[in-house]
DNA sequence: TTGTAAGCGTTATCAC
DNA sequence: GTGATAACGCTTACAA
């Protein structure tokens, strides 16, 4: 009953919940109300520390009945550590950056993890943000964007915190990291070759954007294998619709029979430019191709042939990562997610 | 230099940065470096308690050189509060949602207030959030999404958490909230009729949806004062793209002149099933109108007429409701704020 | 105005 | 395996 914006009226509370206002139980009051020492109580909510199973069993049923949960503001102060996990975040207006903000935070919740969100704009110091870091004592940061400098990453990871870095890598650090496989836009080249097309294009993202840089690699390197020819490329200054409108307005000044794009986005500014207003028939005047799989991707009207981006699995290997962290097991491991081609309607053969 | 996915090559951190993992300075050894007591050290940070002026700059100038920021989680243990807001979010596809979390977790940071994400998924418990909320010492929490239930935002507030609903509002509850005026759909049946449209049709939200049951409220009064005729009408399971493509589609079979969509995704979901997709021409064979203003409403091939939905003047109105909390002045406040027409292609007279 | 000292609710180091 | 007790780094009476 959880659907729409209005699950019904306010409902009178129970006499429990108004209690609610009253402070919480400490484990020193739960102690003294089962009989056992505080330590007792704190034991038995720590893993790895020797209780006797049934007196664990015993507290832990107790508490449940009488609404106890450790503090943990207490708990960090003490440990000098804590279980917030610090969450970088910087392009809110990519849908693959959102996506995976999503899941990662409702896996992290399950996990009783709980996400401090750095939300940096353009030009923001890695430093204000390290400070913060260590005045809330956060031991592991995730990074979701390609924006933040590897610089900050480094100074984070320099200060003792472990960072483990999203849909990006920094090559030779002790950083862990999970991203998709960028050079899976090959596989473009071998789908474009298939149905006969020969002159391509290419509209990446920003110059300084590794991600856009990967993607035009291999998928020019494979056309070159195959001998087709590159006859054009654009690049923008950011990944928008805008970037995307006006890439591929100056790339059809080469003729190209098919467009790759860095990202769906840039692909669907690509067949508005085209088709919604520039009335080219897509595929038939020309074929273009995206990245990631957006949810817009597949909607009727559009239906991009795309690379698919694992977003799911990209965040299960986050999630492991920050696991093996937690738990104090290895070090820094490098996750690479394949993803496969996904013909839709906007690649086919030329018009005759 | 932070635009793109890579700024640039690890650099080489001096001998300050490499010391970092050496903890924290406390308050008390800033003190005995400094000469003052401790808790001077303390009173210089804190706004409202006694300590000269000159100490202050110099304890805070001090501590500025030495790099000493006071740790929060001690200070969140001993206040018994923390300035840890949670936000809580379900709607991670709606790009209204997402625009206002961007622009609120900014805000946020500049404040020096830090966001805890809690990202419920359907059917998440509001009891167990509470749980969390309490271990954390959370008074604040600010509500950016439709979805998650009066009862549960209640039991919060029962609690004695402060609460901050943004783009909704719980009518006779004491609690705060800041959305927009959705009886500005009105407007566009004033539209509609001076370009000599007369039948009007609605495609609305999941029904439980209070947002879309206001903006249709609104549009189907000024409808029937203004003597059109309401045609049709529709409703969907969500806010989807489908829904407003399925709902479209439903709702041609009473040939209507334009149709007013709860939201413009919705909207865009009817462009696809008219003109994408379904070959008729917009506006001349049907004009449509959304509700939000997203940033899609403005692509070149979409030109969307709608209502604008002035996010950042609702984030500055819930930054100011959670400053006035903070600062323990007033009650809880609703603000209303207001949107206007902005009218692009998709609205036009009926082809001849 | 400033310093001293007693918490805040945990964890961790001791003995037993 | 369990119970006292000392941190953890702050805030805040209470004294000076």
């Amino acid at each position: 009953m959880t659907t729409g914006d209005d699950a019904g009226p306010i409902i009178q509370l129970g006499a429990s919940e108004r209690l609610g206002a009253r402070p919480a139980l400490t484990a020193r009051e739960l102690a003294d109300l089962i009989g056992v020492s505080q330590s007792t109580v704190s034991r038995a909510f720590s893993k790895g520390t020797s209780v006797s199973p049934k007196t664990r069993a015993f507290v832990l049923e107790q508490a449940e009945k009488l609404g106890y949960r450790p503090n943990v503001i207490a708990s960090f102060l003490s440990r000098r550590a804590s279980s917030i996990v610090g969450v970088v975040t910087a392009d809110f207006t990519s849908p693959v950056y959102i996506d995976m903000l999503d899941r990662l935070s409702v896996r992290m919740q399950e996990l009783d993890i709980h996400p401090l969100l750095f939300n940096l704009q353009a030009g923001a110091e890695a430093g204000d943000q390290l400070a913060v870091l260590r005045q809330y004592n956060i031991e592991t940061v995730i990074v979701i964007s390609g924006r933040i400098s590897h610089m900050s990453v480094a100074r984070w990871a320099a200060d003792g915190r472990k960072v483990i870095l999203m849909n990006r890598d920094i090559p030779d650090a002790a950083i862990g990291s999970v991203r998709c496989d960028n050079s899976a836009s090959s596989l473009v080249a071998d789908h474009l070759w298939e149905i006969g097309l020969r002159r391509v294009a290419f509209v990446g993202g920003p110059e300084s954007s590794a991600v856009s840089a990967e993607r035009e690699q291999a998928f020019v390197r494979r056309v070159a294998e195959l001998g087709m020819i590159l006859c054009g490329r654009e690049g923008g200054r950011e990944y928008s619709h805008q970037s995307g409108f006006d890439g591929t307005r100056a790339v059809m000044a080469s003729r190209p029979e098919a467009i790759l794009y860095a990202t769906d986005r840039l692909a669907i500014g690509g067949l508005d430019a085209l088709s919604w207003s520039g009335g080219l028939s897509v595929p038939g005047d020309v074929s273009i191709v995206g990245f990631d799989n957006i949810d817009m991707a597949c909607w009727p009207g559009i239906q991009l042939t795309t690379v698919h981006h694992d977003v799911p699995r990209i965040v299960d290997g986050a999630i492991e990562l920050l696991q093996q962290i937690q738990n104090g097991r290895e070090g820094p491991r490098k996750h690479l997610v394949k993803g496969g081609l996904v013909v839709r309607a906007t690649t086919g053969p030329a018009k005759a």
